[in-house]
DNA sequence: GATGAATGAGGCTTCATTCAT
DNA sequence: AATGAATGAAGCCTCATTCAT
């Protein structure tokens, strides 16, 4: 578990600590309700109530500041993903359940986070950085899903049962984030739940991966 | 066909509207190959080589210039679309061919407006007026490739086939659509082919709506 | 005569030279009167009651400004002195005399000049692009002052007359740049007046350059 | 030998003494290397492993930091002048070897402390302590110079010896100073070298005090 | 005394928009 | 209508100095 925040001087007093916490805090806070462009270290200072001073007293600029915000996010989901992956294993499901169980523990964690998540993918598009940890975090999370799979392999129907799992997860995941970045109506005139948007997207899966006959109990 | 521009005030003038045709091109390179931060009044109309203040002769905001030249290419791909499902459903092709070749027409589309779609689908979270035109724009694509399908609905397996082929365009839709936003290795190691993936989507699609049986053949 | 303003945008309308025009006054006026540490955008904005967005329209950085000042004054001290040695080679004078007027000359200009000179010449120290502009300045009126003399190379006691009319340049433009920057009294308890000193580095020149005998007249 | 330092605090212990001894020396190195603007006291309480509030248990303010530096600088200065004129007197040379060695110890010593000298010069153009405490260093230094010289005052030919030794040192003083803090090609494109240089300002000193005839061997 | 985190004034720079010509 | 210069509101960032621990 290597430490990734090289952007961050850690601070040396317990006082700064509290401090600099609630200014994560605050920053957060503040993608989430205003978006990025309303991101400014006056109101980040204004709401964490610490001066711009000591905001930069820990980050070199107003961008790593972000880049903290997007690792602490980062890290967490992946937190949450390890919990739930390792719950799936050890309870011996059929494979139609494993996957119905995968796509759901990934939708909840990436719908618990909507907000913020969908700020820092735009951010990916301009900021390298971002775009580089986002990468990273969704790689892991997504060679944990498809191993989990993967276990199953003689369970495939497709021809190259590795590509046909990093497919399904892409379509899980792309299908997903969009909605949690645009809306259930965006692509579509549907006004798809997500529940429902989910159910589908596992039998979808399910039929594209173990082929139809493994799934007739949906 | 409802006026979709009341923001831009109709040049009275032929050599006017050439200049703002200049203007709209050059606005569009500049997003494209620069991205939105760069996109700057000043650059605009140096790259056009018309003054600013003729653009603000034509537009009251710079947005309404984004807006003007996002509707510009939302109509170029709508065209795109409706050429493509008139040429589609003029074959009389197997379903599952008729499934393949829709997505690849979309796709193809897709790809070659990759730049500058990516960058309004990124303005989009931020700009309500994007927001809107380009899902409507997206909604008027998706309901033509799902009346495309729904027109062989007996074949269709799931239960509900208008949802199941609304998630199936969501499925193909938002895949492609991040790809061309981050590239094919945002989240997932495995660096699949532009092709491949949508072959595969097509497969996905093939098995979910019809089922494991109807697509041997691929 | 090479234009070497590269930093400068050339105003287009004529209201606009006026305006810049009166930046630079403002600007030059701020540096002798306040000092480079004064010369602030806001305060050169306030005094040239042209706004600070105004100045960014001319140039591309505050140091750009700076330099746009410095390289009027080399022009015009240049300007000076080619008019100052001309008149000087016109008059066929003994050769002491011509080494007096020489020097002469450079002291009244260097002298006309000293406030502002003396903040460029700190600022060499610190901004290469002063220091280029400005050595390059030195070195032309240099290079004029030692072909006036070397003109009577034969009447010259040391065996390199090149570098001892090199030498003779450089005591003083030294020693009154210095008087300029520090005032008369800095190295030296003995309060000498400009004139004085200007007559005594005459002295000390002649009697380096044409040895003893030639100066006793003075 | 009168007290000049009122603006420190007298260290009460001798941890503290060895401590700041080590921010003077820190602070000495980060000036040579960096220049004034990088004199931040963040920097100098990195390098000399101080903390910042320790400094201005010291200090009132950061000038007076700069100030005890550059005492620093003085006094060794001085001592090394004091010592060189010392042995010069000692030795019974003729005159104008005499005034070769003097200029030469000066040259060496001003040379040695380029860097550092280089910036207290500039500084003493913005703030009055140093140039006060610079002038005073200076003076004695000229003082002693003059004095040395005037003891053979009979030799010298122009008609007020005790201003022409005094022109004498500010040449010698002037030029050698403008080296070390423009190099060797500010003022003139000849690359004249620096020994070259000093040679050529005694015999030109030679010449002024003593005429032509006293310099024959050289 | 020592520490270093916090403060906040102040400087530079950008750019959408206005407006005189 | 067209031009492009002028405006000024923000925003980022630095650092001397203070002060709680």
């Amino acid at each position: 578990m290597p430490k990734r925040t090289p952007t961050i001087r850690p601070p040396q007093q317990e006082r700064s600590r509290a401090s600099f916490e609630r200014v994560l805090d605050a920053g957060a806070r503040l993608l989430e309700e205003e978006g990025y462009e309303a991101f400014t270290l006056g109101e980040v200072s204004r709401r964490a109530k610490a001066s711009i001073g000591s905001i930069y007293g820990r980050v070199k600029r107003k961008d790593d500041l972000i880049h903290a915000i997007h690792l602490r996010l980062m890290d967490e989901m992946e937190a949450e993903a390890a919990t739930a992956i390792a719950a799936s294993e050890a309870e011996r499901l059929p494979t139609h359940e494993l996957i119905a169980e995968a796509v759901r523990e990934f939708a909840d964690s990436t719908r618990r986070h909507a907000r913020l998540l969908s700020v820092f993918m735009h951010r990916a598009a301009v900021d390298a950085a971002i775009a580089a940890a986002g990468s990273a975090a969704s790689r892991r999370v997504g060679r944990r899903f498809e191993d989990l799979i993967l276990a199953r392999r003689d369970e495939i129907v497709q021809p190259d049962p590795e590509r046909a799992v990093d497919v399904a997860f892409r379509m899980v995941y792309c299908t997903l984030t969009r909605q949690i970045m645009y809306g259930p109506t965006f692509e579509s005139d549907r006004a798809i739940g997500w529940d429902d948007l989910v159910d589908q997207l596992t039998v979808a899966c399910t039929f594209y991966l173990l082929g139809q006959s493994r799934s007739d109990a949906s």
